[in-house]
DNA sequence: GTCCGTTGCTAAATCGGGTTAGCGCCCGAT
DNA sequence: ATCGGGCGCTAACCCGATTTAGCAACGGAC
């Protein structure tokens, strides 16, 4: 090991004075409590020459905060957005000079218990309690015992924890009016979900609000979704039956596929059928998963930000550790972040030729 | 925020003994220092009714083990992968109920210092440092003020810190040994780097070692390399930009790419020119990216093991923790995990068709 | 009756800081 | 000479555990 840490203790013998006095200077509340210049040189330049550095745990002891935020999350490998997530919120939390617990619980409520109860055992600060895909959660009873924020997930009944979401509704919009601005007005199709309401996976809320979003842009240019096709699991096997399938009947000339492995089983789908992606059929999707810009052709997409909902979330939370968290009655915020589109090759003005 | 804490002083006061007595009885010790049944049985029912955990702040401050260990990488979200590899030491880490610190450094070495220096201010036990991509590093000089591991990395200069890597050597081999099993002999050509061993990315140690285990593997069976190509970046663009090149000139009957994106790429080319795969050409690959089981036919390809990456990491750290960690002249050993074939639909028999 | 050993428990120190209360000194005013 | 007050610093307690040293009570041997 170490020769040992440098304490506090270590600075105030080298610079001749008590402990309290060191500890004044250091913490900044030597002028107000009229030590004395030539005192407060010594004792910074005598921190400055052993390098000094606070034990944390130990202020952590007496004053109760640990400079320490628990991440926990259902998985954080299913998917490389889970990472940018993590980035996000690691980068957000080490400006203000806090590191980042990480915890997963797999779905296990269990192990969720188990992990948040370690995390107060290390007297976090504040807790983000993160989904990888968007879903409405049951949040835990301790989670009262420390500030904390939902990342990505909604809670299954009315708390006061604020909560980060990507803005899935306005994303749909925005999916729609590539389409549109492209000049498309017929034979839209959607692949994933829709075309009614009711056509979404089970569970899942990016489905609902992204046809929300989808359905309210198209009907407010006048515009009708020509049909649609459900996955239940989004999966690149999926969208390619789904819109091999889809071919059989129709002759779309857009797609609005509901993510990007789905768009890769309809690029499949399109090419098996000797269509021109996007001369014969433009494509829409969303995530932006990395997958997007390595197809040919690469992949117009409305993105995840999962880095910004990363950050977001570690700023939502630290404005509930300094505010007062007090007022249980309130209902928690929902912050949304917007999603971006990714504009690149899928997208081509509608083909003269038409059926 | 919550009522406050139990404390063992409470525990103590229910149960009506003294707070050693008490942390006697809950550390296990009580048998042997005589504490009587009663008295245990006591402060046992008192500590359940009350609900009390110990403050692992409390412990850290006078045992000094905090129960964590800090990973620090390079990056957590440029791939999928690295989270298979937290994934992986999350859990090894959780059985053994410690918690992980999360940290990246971006490759910046300021960064890192800083980092290093707030984990060891917050008392880690244990340290590993991570690459998320096989390559020689710096080892920080404060490395050796706690026990720690490299993962996924070598260190430039000898130290005494073990390191954990993949048999990337083993993989090329076996790479090879698919193609030979299915009984390709002629026209195997290397996408990526190769055919010589001079034919590398730099800095590149996944390149150097896969090749090499390739090579070996070839020579055994007494079958030479028919060509290469080298790509320095390993994109999709490049290894479609490669084997192109490479069909112009000649035909080949199996392909072994250096990672996933390359073969996505050499799909792209192999289906430009009409070739089918496997039937017209077999191609096996390495990393097993989650695109390998995307893309059709679906791709056989030696799986980097990052989940076993980071818990072997763990368990190497452990046994450093636990050891007496004191021999510092030793040279830090290398474990090597194995890397295991995916076999999926892209490898065939050679065509009886030749040239 | 004294001495010694065992039994069953507790007081007090410790980890490394933060924080409150107050001590000694010097100066000017009375 | 005495008092009051500002100045500059420190003693001592606190956070919540672990751990060392030792105390009181009792029983048996001599």
């Amino acid at each position: 090991m170490s020769p040992r840490r440098v304490t506090l203790a270590d600075v105030a013998k080298a610079a001749g004075v008590s402990r309290t006095t060191a500890s004044l200077v250091l913490s900044g509340r030597g002028r107000e409590l009229r030590i004395s210049r030539d005192v407060e040189q010594r004792v910074l330049r005598a921190a400055d020459e052993l390098q000094y550095r606070p034990n944390i745990v130990s202020v952590n002891l007496r004053t109760g905060t640990s400079r320490t935020i628990g991440f926990v999350s259902d998985t954080v490998a299913t998917s490389r957005l889970a990472g940018d997530m993590i980035k996000g919120a690691l980068e957000a939390a080490r400006e203000r000079g806090f590191m980042l617990f990480i915890g997963e619980t797999e779905g296990d409520a269990e192990l969720e218990r188990l992990l948040l109860q370690a995390m107060h055992d290390r007297q976090v600060d504040g807790l983000i309690l993160a989904s990888m895909f968007t879903r409405t959660i049951k949040v835990p009873g301790s989670m009262t015992a420390a500030p904390a924020v939902l990342l990505n997930a909604l809670p299954d009944q009315p708390t006061p924890l604020p909560a980060v979401l990507p803005d899935e509704v306005e994303a749909g919009r925005r999916a729609a009016r590539v389409l549109l601005d492209a000049g498309h007005r017929d034979d839209i199709y959607l692949i994933g979900a829709g075309p009614g309401m009711g056509d979404v996976p089970p569970a899942s809320v990016a489905a609902v609000e992204r046809l929300v979003g989808i359905r309210e842009a198209l009907a407010e240019a006048g515009v009708k979704v020509a049909g649609g096709r459900l996955c239940p699991d989004w999966q690149p096997e999926e969208g390619l039956a789904a819109t091999r399938d889809l071919l059989e009947t129709a002759r779309p000339r857009a797609l609005i596929c509901f993510n990007d492995r789905i768009a890769m089983g309809a690029y499949q789908a399109l090419d098996d059928a000797g269509l021109n992606v996007p001369d014969d059929v433009s494509v829409v999707s969303f995530d932006d998963h990395p997958i997007a810009s390595w197809i040919r052709p690469k992949l117009t997409t409305v993105a995840l930000p999962h880095y910004e909902l990363g950050r977001k979330a570690v700023d939502v939370l630290f404005t509930e550790i300094g505010g007062d968290h007090a007022a249980p009655d309130r209902q928690g915020e929902v912050h949304r972040v917007p999603m971006p589109v990714r504009s690149r090759e899928s997208i081509a003005p509608p083909s003269a030729q038409s059926g």
